[in-house]
RNA sequence: GGUCCCGUAGCUCAGUGGAUAGAGCAACAGCCUUCUAAGCUGUGGGCCAUUGGUUCGAAUCCAAUCGGGAUCACCA
């Protein structure tokens, strides 16, 4: 607020001193410097402006400051240092300020104006074959925050969730829970739904590339068994591995090269040794297998048999989806995150072929001799892209495509943003650009918020090699640290073992929270789940610490807070200065997070005003302060400061709790 | 190879045209008979990947180079 009439007044001071009018871009204002932050509070950047003044820096500064000092009661003093203009603020500004707003508990956080269009953020996302992982918590984390802060700025949020109940990975899971599965449920292995299913989906996979891996181990064996006979030549090994193997003569040969290659390295073996070759050979080499695989057969003729409404199938589809829906509300809820709607793709998958049939009608699409349909974006500087298969069967850009027409329909929103990794830049890419193509007015509406990925230490996650890290595992572990660092710290006198569960729960959630939107959202992050979840410093506790302590000092005064005096001349500490001017920074802060839809941005913010308020804290009493006119004062200005957290920390997802 | 993202202290991260580049962790040294020490204070630690350009001014903008990652499927 002081900004607006600042820039305001500094428009005018230009119109009155240089006869010009000064567009508001070239005015650059900020905090001032810590070096300089004793004497002035804001500071000018005047060298942008002399061009206009057609004065030097330090005159320019002199006249502004002049007309500044003289025109606004709240500028005190001024200096000039280079071509920097430093304002002072008179503390009765601050005063005032904090008189006119430390009762609002809602400061800095606007009400959704549900009149208006919404906008429609999606996030989370999840398959049915697997449980959510430390990804989906980022995911979340980052869906739900950012609509927080959205409602907050005032805008009209809807949730959504769309879950990927349908396709091959899901029959996976079905048809290894079919053939070893013995009736196994969540009730009689007391395994959670989703972990039941994920565990077939992991069984389905292990069975399927032990079934490809003895084929080529056949295969290898074959060849090298010519290789060491004496008159070896490749036709006989071709000839003996036409029938019954699925590989080409080319493949053949160069799978013979490459076991070769491998024989020189290692030298001559015993006879009944099997060589083995490269990594990224054998995966080639069993990715061409493919076609060959019984269970995936069989996984593919089950997917058909769903898609033609088959009712045993489908009733298998509808109890282990049911068990994944259970378990997966589980962990929803222990993130604390939830949806206005959910979408299921089983619901929506066809939906994209009637706006694929408009485009080929529109000729934006065209239609290939097999029957499938692509769309040229080689002119956008992207390529060719499929949009229905040949068979005449979604893709997944048939799917967007579909769904996104169908929420704008609905709902008809000003924006829809959809919370999905980096990975997928170019699918969005390519969703935007075929709707623009189709002419659709609101294409521009669509925006992809786009996030890092979480690494770890030992690298990228990877289901195949058992990397990741399991949510409802991580959720549990970051609980049970902040069980024992309490313990150890003897904090629990006082409560009863509720009590001390929930704030266990508050603390190791808000830990991970905050350290998950602490993090710019676009890049990357390290994630070291023995270390990350501190309770110093730069953390979540820390906040919530420093909230508590509020808390208790509030409790121990008797003061109404709504009675405070805060009337009358008292001089103010440098701390306190601070504190407040963070505090009438906190709307800037809550816009400016909107606008860059970054989390991050708030959590920096709590974290700077927890600091300085622990300074403050630190070197000025507030209970003891003999002076009431300054202990009401210091009073009201905790509060606030307390407040103030609360708001950001909700901001976040974070709770903050009374005591700790 | 094309496109996109990233490179800042030993580690994890802020800062994205403005003054002498900041935090936390880790290390070391102090501060609890005093409102919650999960805190506060101090010390050390940097060719902001490299080179060139734009600018009164560049970690920040542009170009190139080097490193790391993602993506370019009739997968989702």
């Amino acid at each position: 607020m002081i900004w607006q009439s600042l820039i305001q007044a500094i428009s005018e001071a230009f119109n009155e001193l240089y006869g010009q009018p000064l567009s508001p871009e070239l005015i650059n204002i900020q905090q001032t410097n810590a070096q300089f932050r004793n004497d002035a509070d804001i500071t000018l950047m005047v060298f942008p402006l002399v061009r206009i003044s057609k004065r030097s820096p330090e005159q320019t500064a002199n006249d502004i400051g002049n007309y500044l000092q003289n025109k606004l009661d709240y500028v005190e003093s001024f200096s000039v240092v280079k071509g920097f203009l430093n304002l002072r603020i008179a503390q009765n500004f601050w005063i005032t300020f904090l008189k006119n707003n430390y009762t609002d508990t809602t400061f800095g956080i606007k009400t959704p104006d549900t009149t208006q269009a919404p906008f429609i953020v999606e996030y989370s996302s999840p398959n049915t074959n697997k449980p959510l992982h430390l990804g989906h918590i980022r995911n979340n984390l980052l869906g739900d925050s950012i609509s927080k802060i959205l409602k907050a700025n005032g805008q009209n949020v809807l949730q959504v969730n769309l879950v990927n109940d349908r396709g091959i990975h899901i029959c996976k899971s079905m048809l290894a829970w079919q053939k070893w599965g013995k009736d196994e449920t969540p009730e009689t292995s007391g395994l959670k739904g989703d972990k039941l299913v994920g565990k077939y989906y992991v069984m389905f996979d292990k069975k399927y590339k032990a079934q490809l891996s003895r084929i080529l181990r056949k295969a290898i064996k074959i060849i090298y068994t010519e290789l060491n006979t004496d008159n070896f030549d490749e036709n006989s090994i071709l000839k003996k591995l036409t029938d019954g193997f699925p590989y080409t003569p080319e493949d053949i040969l160069l799978l013979t090269k490459i076991i070769k290659e491998e024989l020189v390295k290692i030298g001559k073996q015993s006879a009944t040794f099997i060589p083995s070759i490269p990594y990224e050979a054998e995966r080639d080499f069993m990715e061409k297998l493919k076609d060959k695989s019984k269970l995936l057969n069989e996984a593919q003729e089950m997917l058909k048999k769903w898609e033609t409404g088959d009712t045993e199938v489908k009733k298998l589809w509808k109890t282990m989806n049911k068990w994944v829906y259970a378990g997966f509300d589980v962990t929803y809820k222990s993130l604390g995150i939830d949806f206005d709607k959910t979408y299921y793709e089983s619901q929506t998958y066809l939906l994209g072929k009637d706006v694929v049939k408009e485009g080929v009608k529109e000729g934006v699409f065209y239609t290939k001799q097999d029957g499938s349909v692509w769309i040229d974006l080689s002119d956008e500087g992207l390529d060719e892209k499929l949009l229905l298969r040949a068979n005449g069967t979604s893709v997944y850009m048939t799917q967007d495509l579909g769904t996104a027409s169908a929420r704008f329909n609905e709902f008809h929103p000003s924006k829809m943003i959809y919370v999905v990794g980096n990975e997928q830049n170019y699918h969005f890419d390519v969703l935007k650009k075929v709707l623009s193509k189709m002419h659709y007015s609101w294409a521009d509406n669509i925006r992809h918020f786009s996030y890092g990925m979480v690494e770890l230490p030992e690298g990228k996650m990877k289901s195949r090699e058992g990397t990741v890290v399991d949510a409802d595992d991580l959720i549990a572990e970051v609980i049970e640290t902040a069980r024992q660092t309490t313990m150890e710290l003897g904090k629990l006198e006082s409560f009863d073992t509720q009590e001390a569960q929930n704030l266990f729960r508050i603390l190791g959630l808000g830990g991970l929270k905050y350290f998950i939107l602490k993090v710019d959202p676009m890049k990357n992050m390290m994630f070291n789940p023995k270390e990350s979840i501190d309770f110093t410093g730069n953390t979540g506790p820390f906040i919530q610490y420093t909230y508590a302590r509020i808390q208790s000092l509030l409790r121990k005064s008797d003061n109404d807070v709504a009675k405070l005096d805060l009337s009358g001349n008292i001089d103010i500490h440098h701390e306190e200065r601070e504190l407040l001017f963070l505090c009438s920074d906190f709307n800037r802060i809550v816009k400016l997070a909107a606008d860059e839809l970054s989390p991050a941005q708030i959590a920096n913010y709590v974290y700077e005003l927890a600091k300085q308020y622990n300074q403050f804290y630190q070197r000025i009493s507030v209970l003891k302060e003999e002076n009431e006119k300054l202990r009401d004062f210091r009073l009201a200005l905790s509060y606030f400061t307390a407040v103030i957290i609360r708001n950001s920390m909700n901001l976040l997802g974070i709770e903050v709790p009374q005591r700790m």
